[in-house]
DNA sequence: GCTATAATTCGCCACATGACGAATCAAAAC
DNA sequence: GTTTTGATTCGTCATGTGGCGAATTATAGC
């Protein structure tokens, strides 16, 4: 983004970030992702909706720059930005971690992910096609 | 709201404050408050829309408790919450406050806040009335 | 009391958004 | 090269959201 439109597309960046935030599954996702780089299919696991569906949310929040993806393979992974990337919109995580740290819904699904992490990716894979 | 709820209806909470974030409009109101108390018609001027559609944007800010009202007599005056009330959401105000205060269509609405502010406010209303 | 008036609520419409399954894409595995 | 497979895109549908004008509310002024 050069300096000159900088300005005068921000309130659209910042738009794309607000709206971003502004569904329940894209902070489940968010705050799942506190915990590290997942794949797409332990999302799906954890939120328990179709594949299509996560990975619409991921492009919008990607779009919005709250999240880093990384292929390797056929597998995508997920993480928070980092360093200069994220500089942006730091202060909006890590609001949103900690008002939502205790929530009952968010805790149950970081219990949930512990349990997903410990399953074989791909035998997730497989269960989530056969539905 | 008691100390054994709070922890289960965070993410409503926390959503009601994002999604009254996701939309231009409210965006504006809330940049035009970083300059002071404003009553319903001075926002309606500047916003440029119907005061059913601002009115009903004042509310939503309101129950996300990102704006307070007071009413004198037949005037509502809005204005960015103060003190221990403001405490939650004032990280989210300084981030949007940071991000937009050089944008240029929120600067334009600073300075035609700066005329209207120079107006009776009820011959804005009367103004209003008319379209 | 009656009227005027600032603001809100209501009813309606157009458009945006989130969900799914089917189809597609792209990298591995054979 | 063909098949398998993790992920994405597309088409469709139900629901949510933002806009307006009309009706309503509540207060001030006569």
């Amino acid at each position: 983004m050069t300096n000159q439109n900088k300005e005068s597309c921000a309130v659209r960046a910042t738009l794309r970030v607000t709206k971003a935030l502004a569904d329940l599954q894209r902070v489940r996702i968010l705050m799942m992702l506190k915990r590290g780089e997942l794949c797409v299919c332990q999302i799906v696991e954890v939120l328990a909706l179709a594949p299509s569906t996560v990975s619409k949310h991921l492009s919008i929040l990607s779009a919005a720059g709250l999240v880093d993806m990384r292929k390797n393979g056929r597998w995508a992974r997920y993480r928070l930005p980092e360093g200069m990337a994220g500089a942006f919109i730091r202060p909006l995580l890590s609001w949103l971690g900690n008002t939502l740290k205790n929530d009952a819904d968010i805790v149950r699904d970081v219990r949930n992910l512990k349990r997903v992490l410990n399953c074989d990716p791909g035998s997730l894979c497989r269960r989530q096609r056969k539905r």
